[in-house]
DNA sequence: TAAATTCATATTGTATACAAGATTTATTTT
DNA sequence: AAAATAAATCTTGTATACAATATGAATTTA
């Protein structure tokens, strides 16, 4: 069994897809053909392929004699974002709860499982990856092929703004991840029991509560200094 | 200047999305990698590349040691289309409607008059690329990289379900299609206008007229045959 | 010294040869 | 003759060598 390379361009694959979502290869970052080739045992052929299919999916971006980066995220991108992301959320949630499978229903109960613990531990990265693949397993049950190209896009800079706009230390944040995890409790709760209607608000819930995390990261909470005490000396 | 290549690589490009568009190649026809070496002087690693890039964007299946075949079309794909399009094309001609640049607005008018060109003469392959091109550059007025991978791979189907479901010597087929060359102008209209609104409202009455098309095909419009005159002896 | 040009180096793109896997044909076995 | 096995053939996947392009350094020119 010589399938050895198959593995190494998958953990390539795989490997990429995880660093890009975690933010440990930055927007923008320069991906080097042989550096790449090196570090995982290929040759470049195979590395070139995977790197068109990232392209493909919106992890990359390829420039003609140019070579590679890691797709790049603006202020634009994150407007575009949330314009895009409670409509295809909604429809991939509302076919969720219609035609899920209780085989898929069982795997997006364990992956919950594996979020919630993921909170407690302060692996933001572990947490980000997580929550990454209960909305993938939603996408799976919505099973619409005309939707999935842009569902999964938005869930790249998902992980991505969550990356970027969280800090552990602020309890108002942590408030707000536990929130989260609850709404992904009823989010399982109305595809279980079909209700599409319910899973449909859940999906814009969800996506507005994403948006107050930004908002936090953006406008700190008060520092609780009266008025009348703005200069620093006297 | 050797670019030549780099030409005949992108002419394999274009050629192979224009014949699965126009049902040229069908779906699930299979992508035989020497035949298209030969055809287009291209040695196998960059047609490999691009056949990658293809899979990405969603015109043909990759499978592990088994080659590439044209994406494959199905009465389900054709239930999951029209779920899927109205709210996607809505989204994306209330952007276009937002966003527009006078240049991009001059270059729809111009395909949109090619388009009713093609409407007279007979060449449907030729009507479906030019339709093809009208909504794609709506796409490019959007402008949101969250919305356009999932429209342009409705556009690939959109191609193809006209190409399927249009029978050119049936007079309600032939209204029908004069009908959404009006809809195209109307949609040119409300996009200057920057109403969003009614654009969004063209995309769906666009889609619905879409989906009489299929009707007029599937159920054939009466043979005026009165009762009685069934048996075919006597 | 600053700008422009040339040369050297590094990176990307393509072709070809070979390896691994799938498929078909031929042969053997029952 | 039908099923099963083995061999040959064809197709797909990978590695490497070379060509083309871009980048950066060194030199020249003003």
């Amino acid at each position: 069994m010589k399938d050895a390379a198959k593995q190494r361009k998958t953990k390539l694959y795989d490997h990429l897809k995880r660093a890009i979502m975690t933010l440990e290869l930055r927007p923008g970052a320069d991906l080097d053909e042989t550096q790449l080739c090196d570090a995982f045992e290929l040759s470049r052929t195979p590395l070139r392929e995977v790197l068109r299919q990232l392209s493909g999916e919106g992890y990359i971006e390829l420039r003609e004699n140019r070579g590679a980066w890691v797709s790049e995220m603006s202020y634009t991108t994150l407007r575009d974002f949330f314009l895009a992301a409670p409509m295809i959320y909604g429809a991939i949630l509302r076919l969720a709860a219609t035609n899920a499978t209780p085989a898929q229903v069982i795997a997006l109960k364990e992956v919950q499982e594996e979020f919630k613990t993921s909170l407690t531990n302060a692996d933001a990265a572990a947490r980000a990856l997580n929550n990454n693949r209960f909305h993938e397993i939603t996408g799976e049950m919505a099973n619409n092929v005309y939707l999935l190209p842009s569902f999964r896009r938005l869930l790249i800079d998902h992980a991505r703004i969550g990356m970027t706009f969280y800090r552990p230390n602020n309890t108002d944040m942590k408030e707000n991840l536990s929130e989260a995890s609850n709404q992904h409790d009823a989010i399982i709760e109305a595809i279980e029991a079909g209700d599409e209607n319910a899973a449909a608000q859940l999906a814009i819930d969800h996506w507005n509560l994403s948006r107050d995390q930004i908002e936090m990261f953006v406008t700190p909470s008060s520092l609780e200094i009266p008025l009348g005490s703005v200069s620093m000396k006297t």
